[in-house]
DNA sequence: CTGTTAGCGCCTTCAT
DNA sequence: ATGAAGGCGCTAACAG
């Protein structure tokens, strides 16, 4: 068990090799101020010769920078995390920034301040949806502390910078595909969690879809979907034990749409025969599923490296754009009707 | 911008506060020493009046630890990073350990030292296969630098810890089924890399199942999968070009089978009735394949929590457990032939 | 059991 | 452009 304090070479080591003072070599290494063309190059020799490797943890104590980022997820968060992170890292690791991550137990069980990433071991914070207090949200905002939100609007009041996907638009037209290309008349909505913002744009888009045609809205068709599928297969049964017509659903999230695949299924409806049924994320799995999920893709893989981008320039100058919506499109696959 | 630094409260204050020295208020976080019921109330007074929050990087300096495990993989390990994440924060943050994360490019860029994960940013790392060289796990060893291996076995003549999955007698048993219940004869065996050891021993169990029975391997029938959806599509339709009879396959594991299934589906065989079809792993997607995919459970979940117990003894004792095999379990589904 | 104090390794004014 | 020296906030001897 080696410490890494017995075999560190310090700063003071190569400077007596390089025959200088420390400054000198702080310096080179930050490039803060120039160094003469002499002493450069002893530096330059010296250091990889002891190989010598600044302590980070000193550079940070002196400095009060951590040069990591810090991202927060919940377990909810499972099938976007994979995608999400590669994205993040990405971005992380070519600014320089280690990336500190951390999961709250369950949605719902918002983390309060302290949490286990913030101002003390972090230079700022990516906050998933969900996995954040408002509270917590309020106190980092005080702090000036910088954060980016994705795929969530700050609260009332906050001015924190997020990125999302587009999500009304592409609902829109999702919807509008089912009415136009399929005819179909009586379309459910599942909705996801009360607080989930995407959700609530993409309801709205659905509701704008059924205006020009004159469709009547019809709350008995917009069910709890909560982005869960045992959920929504919840919501499907009932909804088809209660005899109330339909033929089509239109899924706040692909998640959900695999529970609504499951009750009609079960029920002996046939998808997309007798009901059209459209999602929205693109999940990986979403192409596997029988039949094959027309939904909405959202990349999320690109929502991460924007997100990171954003809180890097946001660490850096103190300045990030206050939203930016990644471009949706749909994915038309077997499941609304479409041939292929 | 509000640094850390500004409003950062010392112990130095808290022990004005508490009317003592900062030595009990250490002491009485580390609990190193035994503190007197006095002093302890008032420093648990003090404490949260203050918002008393240690700065790590301070303590990091000091103590040379830094309460921070490493976790590495590569791209490639985006279907495990969830579950295998979520086993690993779980018990990280139970312990006390912030989790920094890092992904190599592709697999196969095998990473050397120095990598962004280290000794000087944490106290372990948890290496997934293939995403550090073997120089590399070399020299982590030398250092003594606790390292535990996931799905993966240390290079000859280390001795780094590993916990993985059992592979061998739940490969026999699935090939078995094929065998006894199916009757099948001619099964395909997909392969996994070449330096993967969880797919050597899947090979394995394989072979051993062919005996009693009498079949006689046939190399012909042992193909490229590599864990990758696309080789095994490849490597599927060959063997359909090529003509050779087989009526299952044994998938090395459940990503190249869906390429498998893709090349069947294409080609008009029918599964599971001409030919059976089953995996390992038990991916989420699994569940979802035309048909239900028949396979091996891997609790991935479980390995990442293992993986980290290990970890974490082994930083605080210096000892862990040389090999930890997880056990494994048959899903069936409707992919071999049965019945649901 | 408690207080004092010397580092931990680096960065960064401040003179030079 | 360079050197000297004082922190950064905490821990861990060492005295008391």
């Amino acid at each position: 068990m080696t410490k890494a304090k017995n075999d560190s070479v310090t700063i003071r080591q190569v400077a007596k090799r390089a025959e200088v003072s420390v400054a000198p070599i702080s310096r080179y290494i930050i490039k803060t101020t120039p160094v003469s063309e002499e002493v450069a190059t002893r530096i330059g020799e010296a250091m990889p010769e002891l190989k010598f490797i600044p302590d980070v943890n000193a550079r940070r104590l002196a400095t009060s920078k951590t040069h990591t980022l810090g991202m927060l997820v919940t377990e909810m968060h499972g099938d976007f995390l994979s995608p999400m992170f590669s994205g993040i890292e990405k971005v992380a690791s070519e600014a320089g920034f280690d990336l500190l991550i951390s999961s709250s137990a369950r949605s719902g069980a918002h983390r309060e301040f302290p949490s286990p990433l913030g101002p003390h071991n972090t230079d700022g914070l990516l906050v998933f949806w969900d996995s954040l207090s408002e509270a917590g949200l309020r106190y980092v905002d005080e702090l000036g502390f910088p954060v980016v939100l994705i795929h969530q609007a700050p609260p009332e009041g906050l001015n924190l910078p997020c990125v999302t996907v587009e999500n009304q638009a592409a609902s829109t037209r999702i919807v509008e595909h089912l009415i136009e290309v399929h005819q179909r008349q009586r379309i459910v909505f599942l909705r996801g969690p009360q607080n989930n913002d995407d959700s609530r744009w993409r309801e709205t888009g659905y509701r704008q879809a059924l205006e020009a045609p004159g469709i009547p809205f019809d709350p008995q068709l917009v069910l709890a979907g909560d982005f869960e599928r045992t959920i929504a297969q919840a919501s499907t049964e009932a909804l088809l034990a209660a005899g109330t017509p339909f033929d089509a659903v239109f899924s706040g999230d692909d998640e959900a749409a695999v529970g609504v695949l499951s009750a009609l299924c079960a029920a002996g409806k046939r998808v997309p025969e007798e009901v059209s049924v459209v999602g929205f994320d693109d999940q990986r799995l979403s192409a596997y599923l029988t039949p094959p999920l027309t939904t909405v893709r959202a990349q999320t893989e690109a929502v991460g490296r924007v997100a990171a981008q954003q809180l890097v320039k946001l660490i850096r100058t103190g300045q990030a754009d206050p939203l930016v919506l990644l471009p949706t499109e749909i994915i038309f696959r077997r499941s609304c009707g479409c041939p292929e």
